[in-house]
DNA sequence: TGGACCCCGTACGTTTCCGTACTGAAATAA
DNA sequence: TTATTTCAGTACGGAAACGTACGGGGTCCA
């Protein structure tokens, strides 16, 4: 999977305020668009796009404004879990506003869409002239922060099902439809279970009217329902994050 | 447990710059030290000592030079598990780098030292004033951010007796001695695991020569032999502190 | 339209870890 | 010293999830 490939460029010249979906951009105030507009770009991402490759410079932020952004953490002995999932509420490349040029992590879309990017260097530049921008994105990172302490305490503690469940709430929270394009497999990897695990717990979802399958696909259903199965594994970020995104 | 109760103040009258042995502070450039040096207070902190209380504002941080804090992530079900210790290397009170005035987290100690603490208003207004006081802290800021990615990658893939080896690892690492003074209860706590289940990896460790222990207390014997048994599990987030702190 | 491939359903024995609980030994308080 | 509490060792059945693997059905491409 290579960064470049596969990538589309949408043919807008300046990216204009009112289209903005992305929240993080819809937040800014207006001098720190004009700081940050000039810089960005629409593409469209397909599924597996690969957006940062750990230990590799971080070459644009991404500004989802619909899709799934999945953060996997990996080590040498090639063991992978997903830390964090980004959409249109965050961006990508939060090493950057910590002052490091890196990607700690692999990050990819796990499910595609579309949303704008910017270069590093001008991202970076851009914080630098202000001081709000720089504030809002460190509350992004913050939030960002949270959703991981959480992945590690969902990790531990819980079991598939109501990981599976937590995560099916994120993802959805970050789609506009009831649908996730996604097959056991995939889901199995981000949770780091098995794949015949994935199956069987979707399986007693889906029997207990939770969601309803088909192939590649899950539907939503009983999103109160989907939430009791993940208790309060789930609920604790997005309460956060309306929190630091609310000033 | 009481933010303020069992707290020591040591009687000097301003922390002075040869006796500095945090990490973070030791690498502040002679005038960040004046910006922050009149704000230190010499500190001693028991074990169990709290210094942060989930979603409460933050009144301190915590510049420690012995001993560890143990940052725990909790939610309103009550589990909880550990998402990243802090010893000489750094501080407790991220948030407040990120802008945010809350502890996300319960922080206390897991294992008694002393330090020095600052006030959370004069830490921010410093960071106002110093950008590369900021900058330092955010480094600091992310490689704690790392290693949160990486607890949740162990949680999610690692055995008990990987994990339990990893956390022994990063305890040492920040102790000036090889004992650990700490019961299997909340070495149990910290893991998420049984204290059962604890008892009986120690065993199999101090089997194989790897510790030895006693009542309250194990000691590490054989520190690569436990490296071995954590295997990639731990190693990451040290390698990228240092290198962030490097600069 | 046939073949190849991907995805899902299912199964089985096995490992890991849990919940619980009882005991004795060590440390601490009275 | 004695009483009390804390800590460690051990045990048992059971739940959860694992590794592996096989077959059938969908989907897509040639």
């Amino acid at each position: 999977m290579s960064s470049e490939a596969g990538l589309n460029f949408m043919n807008d010249a300046v990216s204009s305020r009112a289209e903005v979906r992305n929240r993080l951009l819809a937040k800014l105030s207006p001098e720190d668009w004009v700081l940050v507009a000039p810089h960005l770009e629409s593409v469209a991402l397909k599924e597996r796009q690969v957006v940062e490759v750990p230990h590799k410079p971080i070459t644009h932020v991404y500004f989802m404004e619909t899709g799934v952004v999945s953060v996997v953490a990996v080590n040498e002995e090639d063991h992978r879990i997903e830390v964090g999932v980004i959409g249109r509420e965050g961006m990508t490349g939060v090493s950057l506003v910590m002052g490091d040029d890196r990607a700690q992590h692999s990050a990819y879309l796990q499910i595609g869409g579309n949303g704008r990017r910017m270069p590093a260097a001008a991202f970076i530049e851009a914080m630098n002239r202000s001081a709000s921008l720089r504030s809002l994105m460190m509350k992004s990172a913050q939030a960002f922060m949270i959703q991981t302490a959480h992945t590690a305490l969902a990790n531990g503690r819980a079991k598939l099902e109501e990981r599976l469940a937590r995560w099916l709430l994120m993802a959805h929270d970050r789609l506009s439809s009831d649908a996730v394009p996604l097959t056991h497999e995939f889901l199995a990897v981000m949770l780091g279970v098995r794949r015949a695990g994935v199956t069987v717990a979707l399986h007693s979802f889906e029997r207990r009217g939770l969601i309803s399958t088909r192939r590649g696909q899950l539907t939503l259903v009983d999103r109160k329902g989907i939430e009791k199965v993940a208790g309060s594994f789930y609920g604790i970020p997005e309460a956060e994050l309306k929190r630091l995104m609310a000033e």
